[in-house]
DNA sequence: TTCATTGCAAATCCTTTGCATCTCG
DNA sequence: CGAGATGCAAAGGATTTGCAATGAA
């Protein structure tokens, strides 16, 4: 039972900026998305949806609903080096970048203040104003790099 | 004129160690890649490689090829948030990361050590084995804001 | 000669859109 | 009631792939 009731009122308010609805496909997603914080694409959304047997959602519909999710802040949408989307709830203060295992797939989050400072300090020099910035790390996690490890027959030839 | 010998010579051998061949369009490709140091995208190297006159090359194999050159660290290959993925070459030493402007498309690039050195730090603290990583920072650049400036109205409500 | 490569067109993948039908406000 | 929303299926755009013909080693 996640509390998402402030997530819900940013996301009316929202809306009613803009003239646009709060119908029941919309409550459904949100709270949905809401109900974990696993990263998650557009896919595997409809499918929960599906699986949840409340109120049913088109694949349109999901897609039309991130894309305001998105818009309004409460959703992260990140696609790096990747045939899809990715997706993510946000929360105030939960801001963090990503390790991403290419051999499991597994994301692991991390959160690294000193970084931001840095980016803002480059930005600086360059004049240039930040919007959003997306960094990620890809690589092997401990347990996949151990398997790598093992089933190495040779050493590979250097770069 | 650019050189690229030493950048040929990799190709080559990749290929080679691989039992793949070196042919003319691979050639041609990589030549041509070589040749500036922008970044561009399947579709601008498509278009150079026909208004270039020399060695006809299909889509096909420009997709093709630039996989393998990506798979053998002489190219880069970047798709943050967008439709297309955006290639570049890479050169030893010349490592960056990007400012992109969302208001008028340009890339800039930066490089700041001590970020790669926190990068560091914190897949130490996961164990994590990094193998490449991707950092782009969106904003406007000091033009495009100062358009944007100008063209505002009245404030923003905040968020 | 032989096996990889090429070009073409068709196929894929994820995402977006047009439109007739519903539904929130 | 009327503007906006939904679902469906069809469209889109970038990238990939099957296959017959071609070419590098």
């Amino acid at each position: 039972m996640a509390d998402f009731s402030e997530e819900r009122q940013i996301f009316t308010e929202f809306l009613k900026r803009k003239g646009l609805k709060t119908t029941r496909e919309r409550t459904a997603l949100l709270k949905e998305i809401f109900s974990t914080h696993k990263h998650f694409d557009a896919d595997d959304l409809v499918d929960r949806m599906r699986e949840m047997g409340g109120q049913k959602v088109s694949r349109a519909t999901v897609y039309r609903t991130l894309e305001l999710l998105h818009e309004c802040g409460l959703v992260g949408r990140v696609r790096l080096n990747e045939e899809k989307y990715r997706y993510e709830r946000l929360r105030k203060g939960e801001h963090h970048d990503h390790l991403i295992c290419t051999g499991c797939g597994k994301v692991m989050e991390f959160a690294e203040p000193r970084i931001e400072e840095l980016q803002e300090e480059v930005c600086r020099r360059w004049d240039f104003h930040p919007i959003s910035h997306a960094h990620q790390i890809r690589g092997l996690c401990s347990i996949c790099h151990r398997k790598a490890e093992k089933s190495r027959p040779e050493r590979q030839q250097p770069a």
